[in-house]
DNA sequence: ACAGCCATGTAAGTCGTTACATGATTGC
DNA sequence: GCAATCATGTAACGACTTACATGGCTGT
């Protein structure tokens, strides 16, 4: 239940309405976690089913309302339950390593293709990260001001420091990445010099038994 | 639908029954992609169903009876196609990292010991990566031997490295995480010196709005 | 008037997990 | 006879995605 214990954690910092939450996860929390208002609105039911939230109705305009919720005593203490708990990661499921493992079913220069994805797609996810990063080490998102508001000067840089960890951490995952996809292109360019002239055609395509 | 072409490519190097297919998750496979045999079943039954797997019964013993699975030229094709097909890795979503960017919940002692679990995970699955991608650069395993059987003799180069290139791409990943973990036991040490002595208290607890 | 944002949902379907369930075969 | 392994499923549930659906508010 990691998407509530997000909510729980926005919702920490003051109370906001199922759409703001959607606009958090879709402007910085996207960065760790992801999710879509779908998801996120009926997620918001469940807590306040179980206490870990509460709803007010605020009226918006003249005729429309909206349902502003806020984290209760219950949802405090199940959020430092949950921070607390040791849990091993998932099991690893990456779709791309998995592709890469039979690149010799395809030609070199898909693959290329492939490894090319994969380095635009991390290098790009690198800067967002490492400028996110920078702006919670210079204190400026309104998230972390108003974190920094409730906090006990003392805790400001613990505050300030675990975050700061996370998204460098997050960079230079990132930076992995793109470095393996690097080597991957060098790889294949040197796969293509051994075997000579080969074009376009898959190096060891797949085949039924008996068949090939 | 990655699962399906995982079992499509361990199909392509023998036919094999659900129960073997289970077996390889549970031993080589898990290494990139990890699956239930109940879940294994049914997807081999939804192949079946679209032609790209075929089964035939075959007995074991005296009374009972085994399907065995074999890839289709449909099924090739399936795999080609899916290896070229380029996608862009799913959104982040880390619970250990989306945890860290809360610690100071929780008490500098309960923030170690998740650095501490989260190294001790990935060293592990550093020496298990970093293992079966020397058995693969040696081209000791079963599966590996058959895919090279089955592969013309100038592939054979490109067969192991690329899966080589896999493997040591996720010991460098494991050990991006190590060195994370690692860095944010040095952190915990140096926030707890300038914290002064409060030995197992919450650096900044979570409190719900005008309550604390 | 109209666009763009604010706001909240439901429904169908995919993917994956845990638990339940069964029975034959092989080797000791 | 018994344990380990071979072999194949179903059921309930949880997490997530895509698409469908609605309607008020705000500024130009």
């Amino acid at each position: 239940m990691s998407l509530g214990h997000a909510l729980l954690a926005l919702l920490e910092t003051r109370p906001m309405t199922g759409y703001e939450l959607a606009q958090q996860f879709d402007r910085s929390v996207i960065f760790v976690w992801h999710a879509r208002h779908s998801q996120i609105y009926p997620e918001l039911r469940r807590l306040e089913g179980d206490g870990l939230v509460r709803a007010e109705t605020a009226s918006r305009g003249t005729r429309a309302t909206k349902r502003v919720y806020s984290i209760t005593q219950e949802g405090c203490a199940e959020l430092e339950r949950w921070v607390t708990e040791v849990r091993l990661p998932t099991r690893e499921r990456d779709a791309g390593y998995l592709k890469a493992t039979y690149f010799e079913f395809v030609s070199f220069a898909i693959a290329r293709r492939q490894f090319e994805a994969h380095l635009a797609h991390y290098r790009q996810l690198q800067e967002q990260w490492e400028d996110h990063a920078g702006e919670l080490e210079r204190r400026e998102t309104a998230l972390i001001k108003r974190r920094l508001s409730l906090a006990p000067e003392r805790a400001h840089d613990a505050v300030v420091a675990y975050k700061v960890h996370v998204y460098r951490g997050l960079v230079e995952r990132a930076r992995t990445e793109v470095e393996w996809a690097r080597r991957g292109l060098e790889l294949v360019d040197r796969l293509e010099a051994d075997a000579g002239a080969e074009p376009g055609l898959a190096v060891a395509p797949p085949v039924p038994p008996q068949a090939g």
